[in-house]
DNA sequence: GCCATGGCTAGTA
DNA sequence: GCCATGGCTAGTA
């Protein structure tokens, strides 16, 4: 496992329940801003092994981005259950919700 | 080495 | 357009 791959696990590990981060943050804080597919990859392989919080990674508008239905409401309904609030337009407040591990 | 993959994103002819 | 991976292939040894 690379180290960058090593430290998007680490990261997505460390958002606490009721927050949410994004793909290009992570990426971004694993140190290649602009690799936001990249933690897609790792999402999609490694959420399962290594018990990854993955619904608390969204898009940069705030959106769930699973365009797959049935997990695009699981992944809704874990994250309202963690108290965050999904707007009727399917968007998050980042300013609200997002977390930023730099504080 | 090449190439497809992929739940993206900044910036805007 | 970006770019880190994994899988696969041609082409050497």
């Amino acid at each position: 496992m690379t180290p960058f791959t090593e430290n998007v696990i680490h990261i997505i590990r460390s958002i606490p329940e009721g927050k949410v981060m994004t793909y290009g943050q992570i990426a971004a804080l694993a140190g290649s801003p602009r690799a936001a597919r990249q933690v897609v990859r790792v999402l999609h392989s490694m959420s399962r092994k290594y018990k990854l919080p993955w619904h608390r990674v969204i898009n940069s508008q705030g959106k769930i981005a699973l365009s797959d239905d049935e997990s695009y409401h699981e992944q809704l309904f874990s994250l309202e259950s963690e108290g965050v609030e999904i707007g009727l337009n399917g968007v998050i407040d980042l300013k609200k919700y997002q977390f930023n591990p730099e504080e």
